[in-house]
RNA sequence: GCAGCUGUAGCUCAGUCGGUUAGAGCGCUUGAUUGUGGAUCAAGAGGUCGGUGGUUCAAUUCCUCCCAGCUGUACCA
């Protein structure tokens, strides 16, 4: 033998930013995308699933003077050197998917998508590095109907799960109308320069609920300082430019009809930025004429989004109720998804213009949201009934009697561990167990079973202090003939569910 | 990435103005009370005091750097 090796131990932890998620969390979040499942299947969406990875150079995250992947996703290379990415919404997948089979597809084409995503970035709380997301996009479609009706579905998917009408709002605007503002203003131009400042602005403009209007004044102005002293530079705009900007973003709040009225006044001559107004309009015509009005659908000019590739009307899903956290404090919810029309995408790929428009729900944070607002499924499953091995030997026997309660339906598990009989009831207490089926010798002798109702017992402890006495109440069992096992058994449950 | 704060048991936290065997509550394991959950009682496991280097007779405590976490900010397709 060689010297004493230290065995290499690995510590066991998750990933930072990445998390383990317990049964009760699988069931309810399972339950919530099957409701959202619904609302999109009766909308006419077909689902569609793509891989989990794709060529880094299809998600369009190459830096133009770099050969690696762009921070922000994880990628690695394959054996052919070839680099790829996790991705990192389900939006660019799809647009590679529609671009690499689309003289097969029927268009416009409409499907649905749920599933994880990555992104590599500075996790915090509420916000993770792997998080899943429910899609739903229309490509091929031109008209703002194709728009109107993201907003309506978005709204149903929010009352199927239970959220009251009051306690969301979509919120909806047009890139080509702040592009108009922006014109009007002056901010025009071409070139890296200019980009950066438009990008700038939005950026500024996006933070507004978060900063207030003065804070967004200094990003659009010479720039601001946060608490800890950090500087991040403004979009240098003269104080003209500055108020007329943020006269824009608070043109929202009335009537959709008030707030395009107001928009046509800001946008002037600019000819995008009436186009903008027009579709806007449409819009407003087609949610009226079903019914959604104000309370449902608003008109925004403060929402910009994700600031990438939308090139019309942009939408966001909004909770207004606030709820208090764990620590007891008011916590608002805010966007819980979001999309928007993105024209140029699949052009990337093809080289032809498809229009398209898509709306995505942040599953997690919505599911975060329903838990405080007590809408989340309670587990519905059972917990299994749990049969006892008192003796080792009696095995076979213990394994027929799980048989049987799983053949009519009830789920029904064999004491599977090592421990002795204190032990495994302790266990059927932890794991919820309703019953516990109980043969040692005695049962055994007698042609019996021993069920013991946990539930009843649980109640009785309530009231029990003493020790002698919890021993006396019998423990909430009674034995029963070893041939009608199944019926007992149905019987105490069928007992529980009706208590309820 | 930048800035500030914080790292002691599985969790929540004491403690040492630098000094001998580092504690509590909860949780966990085993046992007693009946072959039986809760309550009660008893015993037990679990810590290189985040890591490294330094100052010192002596560092968990003071200093350096590193790492991790939290908060704000930037980025977020």
């Amino acid at each position: 033998m060689a010297k004493k090796k230290k065995t290499f131990r690995p510590k066991a932890r998750v990933p930072k930013g990445l998390r383990d998620i317990p049964a009760a969390t699988v069931r309810a979040e399972g339950a919530m995308l099957a409701r959202i499942r619904e609302v999109y299947e009766l909308y006419g969406f077909e689902p569609l699933e793509t891989s989990a990875f794709e060529y880094a150079d299809a998600l369009g995250k190459f830096l133009p003077d770099e050969d690696r992947p762009n921070e922000g996703v994880f990628s690695f290379q394959d054996d052919d050197d070839q680099w790829l990415s996790l991705r990192y919404d389900l939006t660019a997948p799809l647009a590679r998917f529609v671009a690499e089979n689309y003289d097969g597809l029927p268009k416009p084409f409409r499907r649905y998508q749920t599933g994880p995503v990555w992104r590599n970035e500075k996790p915090g709380p509420g916000r993770f590095r792997q998080f899943t997301q429910f899609d739903a996009d229309t490509v091929g479609a031109p008209g703002p109907a194709a728009d109107a009706e993201m907003c309506m579905m978005a709204a149903d998917c929010l009352e199927a799960l239970g959220i009251p009408r009051s306690s969301y709002v979509m919120r909806v605007n047009n890139r080509k109308v702040l592009d108009g503002v922006f014109e009007t203003c002056g901010i025009v131009g071409e070139g890296p320069e200019f980009e950066k400042q438009h990008l700038t602005v939005m950026r500024a403009i996006d933070k507004l609920d978060r900063l207030g209007s003065e804070g967004v004044r200094l990003l659009l102005g010479p720039g601001r300082k946060d608490e800890s002293g950090d500087f991040t530079e403004g979009a240098g705009l003269s104080d003209n430019q500055i108020e007329r900007i943020i006269a824009f973003t608070e043109a929202g709040g009335g009537t959709r009809d008030a707030v395009c009225s107001a928009m046509e006044a800001l946008v002037g001559d600019s000819e995008i930025g009436r186009e903008g107004v027009l579709e806007l309009r449409e819009i407003d015509a087609l949610l009226t004429a079903v019914g959604y009005e104000e309370d449902r659908v608003a008109f925004d000019p403060a929402v910009v989004r994700g600031l990438g590739y939308y090139t019309g009307p942009v939408y966001e899903a909004e909770l207004t109720f606030e709820a208090t956290d764990e620590e007891g404090e008011q916590r608002r919810f805010g966007s819980v998804g979001g999309g928007g029309r993105y024209d140029d995408l699949v052009e990337r790929f093809k080289g032809v213009k498809v229009p398209a428009t898509g709306f995505s729900i942040g599953v997690s944070r919505l599911f975060a949201a329903l838990e405080a607002l007590g809408k989340v499924e309670e587990n519905t499953v059972a917990a299994p009934v749990i049969v006892l091995v008192m003796d080792k030997d009696a095995m076979p026997g213990y394994q027929k009697m799980v048989a049987e309660l799983r053949s009519v339906g009830i789920r029904a598990e064999l004491y599977l561990g090592g421990s002795g009989m204190r032990a495994q009831v302790k266990y059927a207490d932890r794991r919820g167990a309703p019953v516990v089926v109980i043969e040692g010798e005695d049962e055994r002798s007698k042609g019996e079973v021993t069920l013991k109702d946990l539930i009843l017992g649980a109640q009785k402890s309530e009231e029990i202090t003493d020790n002698a006495e919890w021993r006396e109440s019998a423990h909430a069992q009674v034995s029963v003939p070893r041939t009608a096992l199944v019926e007992h058994v149905q019987e105490i449950l069928g007992r529980h569910s009706k208590a309820h």
